[in-house]
DNA sequence: AAGACCGGCTTACGACGTAAGTCAGTCTTC
DNA sequence: GAAGACTGACTTACGTCGTAAGCCGGTCTT
């Protein structure tokens, strides 16, 4: 009766037979969809049609599988050009197309880029949001390909990675802002903290009053290119000096 | 009996009469001792000599708190500089002056800064880490002041924000890291989850095996230096031509 | 003296992460 | 085909969390 009432083996979503692999992809849609303080085991178990101790044969407790969320989506960061490529030696370029690499997975998941800039990687000199060992291994790779020294190849990351951090967490967040579902929806209508909103009392604060259209203007897209030549710029004046 | 228990009135610290300031005070020092997911309501009260409910009456709720928390650390940043000093027309010198003013907070609560740039803003054309109308204010007369125009105030906001965030993120992971307390030590002694530490298998990343000397080094301050006068002459050229 | 109010405490509830044990199928091995 | 181990899920239970609601002894006002 009780296994009738579930319909014999599936109930909401797919349940196709549950795997590391499985969990970890449902846990990103699932934030994607909701946030990520809605997500606690047992929504996402439900999510899967299962109990939450189910999850924990795959995932080694709810750290784990932030952790392991995190991971799936650096590793979705494409590091080495396909080949054929004119940025086969054309350094500019291709920082410029890893730019762009990580810039739309971070863009695909708004919600989670926050954890990848934020959680501990595996070693401290590890710098999100390039924080995997093959990511940087092959970044590395590219760069020394390119005829570039090993100094300045680190030193290349450090100030990348510093400019994704940067570029990506605000664009994220603003973005995220439009996107989100208001952060719990959970029962009272009434809006007390003076938060997220925007009717904020701008009275004190002329300057910022008369510039607001100008501070509201989105301009994304030609702010990351535009930081992302300024960089570029920069390595080039470094290094020719 | 109960209340001799308690040795009259005060136990843990110093029970000064509660208030909203030392609530929110006494939680940044408690973020900076332990770390912000040990913060719980109980175990700020009882910091404090206090059940946690009693907090409830100064803060509206833990969401509330760490809005409260992020707020007080904003708004100990300097957004405009001192009388006196040269930085007057050079907004070379302000800005400087200004990026170590956010810095040094930064640097002496580094489990609260990733706070700061992760939450979300009151309203979405804020952009950590300088995220509150006073410094924004602030920021922008400062610069208004120098002989800037508004667009190109607002166009220094956005670089300068992205910057900061960067930048600053990075080196407070870092730091972090060194100085966390492992991230709460609650029992298990044997670490079975591969994180967090030094000996991690390199063996089929030949090129970050070999580099990783040059990765640890650790640059922060010429780092921080030299990437705010990139920004500097970036904005200098953008300006002149 | 009386009452309002302030500032803390007590109790209670539902949700969470997760340790430990259970149990029905299925796969292996003879 | 029978026996036993393994797989992959479920059930139960515990301690902790955030917090709603009510209580109650002081002190301050009038």
């Amino acid at each position: 009766m009780a296994q009738q009432g579930e319909s014999t083996a599936e109930k909401a979503g797919t349940r196709r037979p549950l795997s590391r692999d499985l969990v970890v992809r449902e846990a990103i849609a699932f934030i994607d969809e909701r946030s990520i303080n809605q997500l606690t085991m047992r929504s996402l178990g439900a999510r899967l049609g299962v109990e939450a101790m189910s999850l924990y044969r795959y995932v080694n407790g709810r750290e784990d599988l932030l952790e392991a969320i995190v991971a799936a989506l650096v590793d979705r960061v494409e590091a080495t050009p396909p080949a054929g490529h004119e940025l086969t030696t054309d350094w500019h370029g291709y920082l410029q197309w890893m730019a762009h690499s990580v810039r739309d997975v971070a863009l695909e998941h708004p919600a989670i880029f926050p954890l990848m800039a934020t959680r501990h990687p595996a070693a401290d000199w590890l710098r999100p949001p390039l924080r995997s060992l093959r990511v940087v291994e092959e970044f590395l790779a590219a760069l020394l390909e390119r005829g570039f020294t090993e100094e300045r190849a680190v030193e290349v990351y450090r100030v990348f990675t510093s400019f994704l951090l940067g570029q990506l967490l605000l664009e994220v967040a603003q973005r995220g802002e439009s996107t989100a579902p208001v952060e719990e929806p959970l029962d009272e209508g009434g809006a007390d903290l003076p938060n997220q909103d925007e009717d904020l009392d701008l009275s004190e604060f002329p300057l910022v009053a008369r510039l607001r259209p100008l501070l509201s203007e989105d301009h994304s897209d030609e702010e990351f290119e535009r930081s992302l030549e300024a960089l570029l710029d920069r390595l080039d004046l470094l290094f020719t000096q």
